[in-house]
Parts: structure tokens; C-alpha cells; sequence
DNA sequence: TCTGGGGTCCTAGGACCC
DNA sequence: TCTGGGGTCCTAGGACCC
């Protein structure tokens, strides 16, 4: 049967989160920041009206959060994460297929009947998330992916749709289209829009019918399967089969520079033992661990990065195992004298470790230790009382120089039974 | 003073093979 | 002056996404 697809996003996710357990900021401004309280990563309605940008560094609009009280948020992803959670299980017992895209958003498919069907299951599908999770999202329905996005975008924008518009069938598609800048496109970026802007092509109706030879060959083939995808030929399907991790990365920016090599050690040491965390917790082994490391980005002077790579003996899930890698690396990177501002781990070379391609030489004896018990009791015991209860060689000091700064972090509402809400009942009396 | 973190895919160019 | 033809694999860098 043919399909259409549906794309379900959340609106201003994180902001979203954060007023669900504060229902007094509804109608509010809210902002929620990056982590280390850098930039700006998600707004409500109220803050992107008094025009604080997305993405913009904290300090840049600090008059304008003062001057509207605006509410600022530090970044909460185990909430955010739990949230998503929930929101992607109301959509899996309602559907079959579906293509959760990334920690907002999700894709399923639809069967093609009458667009009024659609429009009331949609809706029926909106409520259901509001009411079960307290999220407020927006679908969008078309025949492709790309079209889909766009639905979405008039889903949210205008209001007269009450969270819902569908873009499959309607006759009014190039209306829409033609209302669409080009960047605004699901793959179209900077660099793309500049050199389509080059060639008078503003809007999306300009790429749908824009010459397909040239943009194949400025835009690659991603460009044209998005100009296809605008003219309703569906190129991207579905993925709703989980599938193996190509690289898994930890890094942070430091909360202050860092000089020194002890410290450096310590947080290297904690980035690998959550990367690995993130390999067993996905039943996967990686054989390539890349570290890298920069100094100040900005400063163009004292600016240094770099990065070394080690190819593991055999792929593995063991933090053990990763950290003596990663500190081989670490020993080559070090320089003193740099103020370091972040580090970074890469796993790559990633395979599910039910298939592990066996040492030659090894015969009966593994090469590398095989530690898995240890692992499996070592997570067990931080997913029951918090991802730092047991750490491999790290100092218990307080204020470690490197961790993140988190100054207006909200409670662990759904993760944490010592940070529950309290509901407060007026007394009887 | 202050600028996130985590991913994917594509291409060009180099090294190498027969 | 002129230097084959056809291929694979790897890596770095670019572009994009949320």
C-alpha cells in the first residue's frame, strides 16, 4: 500500500521540558543554554519574539534577558532525554513504523486515504502526546520526507492549522513552496543557499524546478535527491531498523583552561568511561579510538589542536582497555604551556560484538583481557545510583578545573527519586 | 572574561594494485 | 611535446543535520 509520511516534532523541545515541571513560565520567555552555559539552544515562542537568536552566545544578549526577564535554563538532558523517551513510546503503540530522527523529532508513515482521515488522526495523535507527556508538538504529512518538513514548518508557524498540515495532495503545494526560502530547505545550508542564491534561486518552488544537471553537480547528489524529494519523487526513506553506530563521540569544553597534565588525565579518563558506557549500553565494540585536543579556538595566537589515533589489537567495549589507549594518546598530544580548552574521544571502527572478527594469532587464549563482568556489575551500580558513583582513577576534589559550568540547571524531575516534584496541597484546616 | 555536543554522508586526492 | 587503463581503499575536509 502506498504510504505518506508524517513528521512529528516537539515544539521548542528543551523549553518545552523545562516548563512542564513549572507551569507558571507558560506564556513566559524561557531559554535553555548549551552545555557549559554557552550559547542559546532553545527558545520558547516568548524569547524568539523579543529576537534573542538561536545559537547565540549567552553574553551577547544578556541585556535582552535582563532587560524582558527572560528565564534561562543550564542544558538537562537527562530530563530532555526521558521526555524524548515518551513521547517516541506514545508514537510506537499508535504506530508500527517509526523513524525516531533525532531527541524531537520522528518520522512515521501513513496510509494514503482521505487527507481529512489524516488530518483528524494527526490531531487525534497531537492530543494523545499532550496529554499522556505534556509535550506540545506539530505534524507535518507529505508524500516525501523532504515536502513533510515543510508541512511541518506551517504546522507551527501558522496558527489557523492547530498543529497540523498536510501537504500530500494539495493542490496549494506550490503556494507553500514559493513561501519557502531555499534555506530553509531540509538540506540545504549555508554554502548552498549562497550558491543557489548565485543562480536566482530563492525560494524552494526555484529548486524544485531549478535544471537538475546543475544542481547534481553543484550540490552533489544529496542537493538533487533534495530537489526530487521537492517534487514529490521520494528519495529517503523510512529507517526504523536500529542500526550500528558509525562513531561515538565524548567531548566538552573545559569549564576553565587547563595547563596542566593531571587534569587532563582525569578528564580524558571520564570521557572514555562514558564513551564506553555508550558502546556497552548499545551492545557494540569499536577497534579505533581517536583523541583530540584544542586550545583556545578564538585565539588565534595561542590556537593548537590536534588529535592521534590508536587501532585496538581487537574491537572493544572495555574502559579499561580504551583508557590505556586513549592515554598513549594523550602522552604524544600533551604540550606544555597550551591552555587546553576541550578534549575529545572518538570510538570508530564500531561493530556489534556478537560478530567480533577473531585474532588470527590469538587461537583459544583472547588478547585483550576480557573484563565483561566487571563492566556489566560497574554499570549496574552507576544506573542505579548515578553515573559517577564508581569512576576508574579520578579525585573525588569538588570543583574539578574541567567540569562543565552548569549554574541554572533544573532538578532531575523523572530520573532521580530524590529530585521528584513535590506537589504542595493546600492545607484542610 | 564569556562562542555546545554529537552525529552522518559525500567528494577529492593519494597510495596502491594488476 | 609525448608518459595506459581500470580499479580499490583510505583519509581529510566540507557540508549538513538537530
Amino acid at each position: 500500500m502506498k504510504k505518506v509520511f508524517a513528521l512529528i516534532d516537539c515544539n521548542n523541545f528543551y523549553a518545552s521540558c523545562e516548563r512542564l515541571f513549572r507551569p507558571e513560565l507558560n506564556g513566559q520567555p524561557v531559554v535553555v543554554l548549551s552545555s557549559n552555559d554557552g550559547c542559546i539552544v532553545a527558545r520558547s515562542n516568548e524569547a524568539k519574539v523579543l529576537g534573542i537568536p538561536m545559537g547565540e552566545p549567552l553574553f551577547k544578549v544578556k541585556h535582552l534577558i535582563t532587560r524582558n526577564n527572560v528565564h534561562v535554563f543550564s542544558s538537562n538532558y537527562a530530563l530532555y532525554g526521558d521526555l524524548s523517551h515518551r513521547v517516541m513510546d506514545v508514537l510506537r503503540q499508535m504506530e508500527a513504523d517509526v523513524e525516531v530522527y533525532s531527541i524531537d523529532e520522528a518520522f512515521i508513515s501513513l496510509p494514503v486515504t482521505k487527507v481529512w482521515n489524516r488530518i483528524k488522526y494527526a490531531a487525534e495523535l497531537r492530543e494523545k502526546i499532550r496529554k499522556q507527556v505534556g509535550i506540545p508538538v506539530s505534524i507535518g504529512i507529505a508524500t516525501t520526507k523532504t515536502l513533510a518538513k515543510i508541512a511541518n514548518r506551517v504546522a507551527k508557524k501558522e496558527a489557523q492549522f492547530n498543529g497540523v498540515f498536510d501537504l500530500a495532495g494539495n493542490s496549494q503545494i506550490d503556494q507553500v513552496l514559493e513561501k519557502t526560502d531555499v534555506n530553509d530547505v531540509w538540506g540545504i545550508g549555508r554554502r548552498s543557499t549562497e550558491k543557489l542564491n548565485n543562480r536566482r534561486i530563492y525560494t524552494a518552488l526555484d529548486l524544485k524546478r531549478a535544471d537538475e544537471a546543475w544542481v547534481r553537480k553543484q550540490l552533489t547528489v544529496v542537493g538533487a535527491r533534495t530537489a526530487m524529494e521537492l517534487n514529490g519523487i521520494s528519495c529517503i526513506s523510512l529507517e526504523n531498523a536500529p542500526s550500528c553506530p558509525k562513531s561515538i563521540i565524548t567531548s566538552r569544553s573545559f569549564g576553565h583552561p587547563i595547563t596542566d597534565l593531571d587534569n587532563l588525565r582525569e578528564a580524558v579518563i571520564s570521557y572514555v568511561s562514558i564513551a564506553g558506557e555508550k558502546l556497552r549500553k548499545q551492545g557494540v565494540e569499536a577497534d579505533t579510538l581517536n583523541l583530540f585536543v584544542t586550545t583556545r579556538p578564538f585565539d588565534e595566537q595561542a590556537s593548537y589542536s590536534n588529535n592521534q589515533t590508536i587501532t585496538l589489537r581487537q574491537p572493544t567495549s572495555s574502559t579499561p582497555e580504551l583508557i590505556t589507549a586513549a592515554m598513549q594518546c594523550l602522552k604524544s598530544l600533551y604540550r606544555p604551556g597550551c591552555r587546553y580548552r576541550k578534549i575529545g574521544v572518538m570510538l570508530a571502527g564500531i561493530t556489534n560484538h556478537r560478530y567480533r572478527q577473531q585474532d588470527l594469532f590469538s587461537f583459544s587464549q583472547p588478547t585483550v583481557k576480557e573484563d565483561k563482568p566487571l563492566m556489566t556489575a560497574l554499570d549496574k551500580i552507576n544506573d542505579k545510583w548515578g553515573r559517577c558513583t564508581i569512576q576508574y582513577g579520578i579525585t573525588t576534589a569538588e570543583d574539578k578545573p574541567w567540569s562543565m559550568q552548569q549554574t541554572r540547571k533544573s532538578p532531575a524531575y523523572t530520573t532521580n527519586w530524590l529530585e521528584l516534584p513535590v506537589v504542595k496541597t493546600a492545607s484542610l484546616s
